[in-house]
DNA sequence: TTTTGGCACTCAAGTTGTTAGAGTGCTAAT
DNA sequence: ATTAGCACTCTAACAACTTGAGTGCCAAAA
């Protein structure tokens, strides 16, 4: 049935038309007949002869009728066969690369690189685009300063990737001195400068126990107030990554049902099993795509996801992509999304090491 | 035809009839017969006496019949009349009130505050809420702090309110050292702490011409640098409001035609005209509400506004409502709004005067 | 004078029947 | 192997009809 073999077995012509009845699909949406494959497919054969070879593709369990008389469409099988074999990918354009680099340049804050980067893929293909936090081990420790507010709040300034800063105001049990704090402050950032924000996290622990057993108050209440400090890291777990663009999903009638939307948009609420998903596709670079079903997650039923992950310093620490309706240009979207993978992580990494 | 005094001369039979037929409308959204309402509206009425007061009504403007056999609905004026002269508000249950308290007690950062009231608002109505951002003339300007970061770059810490703090990134052309720096931090906090950051943009503009006439290098440094600094502020142009729970007006019947999904929800991005709306109902205290067409704004033409501004030290500083179907549970909605908007006051009022 | 029952009328929405068109599968001829 | 031809199927669009809810108006009752 999904028989890769099988299905390389099939001749040049089944595969050209087939080729042709995925694309002609998905410019408008209508099953294709065979007398529109037979005019459009340039290859001077009849209707009856092309319904020949449509009757194998469907054998096949490539292409689908929705009844009797209509025309065929793609099964996600189809739409993964078009992709893995068929698919001639458009070379993006010089001034739409150029663009995109524009776009980016000017931007300081890693937030507000996410955001850029998540807003062009939505704008250019007009669905949606998500784009995943980098994951906190990526997160790298720059420096940390604290600011006393009032008797019992200090405000923590937490400088991460040379960019990227964080707040938080933290109330501590016991009282600390400015000169604590500098101290404090001075001591971890010649300590954990460069480290990850887990690894620093798991060394607070450790020191945490050790300096408690040989009583020294000082060391104590720095790794204290630190251990306090640290947590800032976790304010972010609240945002799992940024979605742009979701209402350009309403645009298309195949998902245009208000019921279809109410579950897509709670799915893209709760997150846990969109970022799951995503996580999936971490692990490996180039580009990835879910057809429909193949995601296993129901509200994305009618839904492609197209992703590829970025990086800093050759690490994959997020995944950025598209989701629109499974009938999409594949062939325009997945250089966008190639595109943009590779010009984010290269503009996160350049912040991080030119001082521009 | 809306002339209010014709309106209040409405028979007290007639004015209960309106209540009933407007309740029973919002409750069920279909337009409502006499028989239905001669059952309602307890006053062993028969049907037919029904309909002549019915007619009085539709003469008057406040129902309609959006066709010859269909029962009434209430037109916007009936709306109107319902709500200033009919509605009976429900008082909140104790135990709401505290839990909204309890939901705010917890936060630190006014971010998180307004987000907060914005998704109290729109779990609690089901419908979307939204809160816009305090008036910049009511910031006040706490204390700065300047950390370099490298030879170019210059880390700015914004504190505002005693809580929220802004970072910002700046890019100064003149080489400032650390000491430098540290005099330029002591003098801006000592002469603009408890000032508001528009007065302070102003004195820096003022000073700035003054000094360069004088020619007092360290002076004009320091100026140099608060400028730029104080340009933080303009960050939050990005965002002018809060809006949580969008989503939710896909559950109504009445808004859920794609189009009209559509255009209301592009507004949400432009902002532009709904700050506007928003900004006419910062002057007064209290709940103000938009029927429909009143908002003059077309996309809002099927929805009604309910809002309440919110105050820090008796200032209304900000609005906070509501957005959803006209045919709203308004008794419900109102006192809501309300409790919010006090809420919302107290906890930024509480968070900058008392040190926790 | 107000209320009510009765009646003819209107309209939307659902049901049924019909038709046109697009597309198919199969078979026999090329 | 390809194709023309033909019978068949199914949807979508339309019209005709029915049903039911609701109206307005009038004349009788209160």
């Amino acid at each position: 049935m999904n028989d890769i073999y099988k299905l390389s077995g099939l001749n040049e012509r089944a595969q050209h038309l087939l080729k042709v009845l995925v694309e002609r699909y998905i410019s408008d949406g209508q099953p294709v007949g065979s007398r529109a494959l037979s005019r459009e497919a340039g290859l001077s054969l009849s209707p009856a002869t092309i319904r020949n070879v449509m009757a194998d593709l469907e054998d096949l369990g490539l292409i689908t009728a929705p009844h009797t008389s209509a025309g065929r469409m793609p099964t996600v099988i189809g739409y993964r066969f078009f992709i893995d074999s068929l698919l001639t990918v458009k070379p993006l354009q010089k001034e739409i690369i150029h663009q995109f680099q524009r776009d980016f340049e000017p931007l300081e804050d890693s937030g507000d690189i996410l955001e850029t980067a998540s807003r062009l893929l939505s704008d250019m293909t007009h669905m949606a685009g998500l784009v995943t936090l980098p994951r906190r081990e990526a997160v790298t420790f720059r420096m940390i300063e604290f600011l006393p507010l009032s008797e019992q709040r200090i405000l923590v300034i937490l400088v991460t990737n040379e960019q990227e800063v964080q707040n938080r105001i933290i109330h501590p049990s016991k009282q600390f001195s400015a000169s604590e704090l500098t101290t404090a402050a001075n001591y971890l950032n010649a300590v954990y400068a460069g480290k990850d924000l887990v690894t620093i996290r798991e060394c607070l622990l450790h020191e945490l126990q050790q300096t408690r057993e040989q009583m020294n108050q000082e060391a104590i209440k720095a790794a204290e107030i630190a251990d306090l400090a640290f947590q800032v890291g976790g304010q972010r777990k609240k945002k799992d990554f940024v979605l742009t663009g979701e209402m350009n999903l309403l645009d298309f009638d195949e998902l245009a049902s208000m019921e279809r939307m109410r579950s897509l948009f709670s799915a893209f609420r709760q997150k846990e099993d969109i970022v799951h998903l995503l996580d999936r596709c971490l692990a490996s670079s180039g580009v990835k795509i879910f057809i429909g079903e193949e995601s296993g997650y129901e509200p994305l039923e009618q839904c492609s996801l197209v992703t590829a992950s970025y990086a800093i310093d050759d690490h994959n620490v997020g995944v950025l992509g598209v989701i629109g309706p499974t009938r999409m240009k594949y062939e325009r979207v997945i250089p966008l999304v190639d595109l943009t993978a590779k010009l984010l992580g290269a503009a996160l990494n350049h912040k991080s090491l030119s001082p521009s």
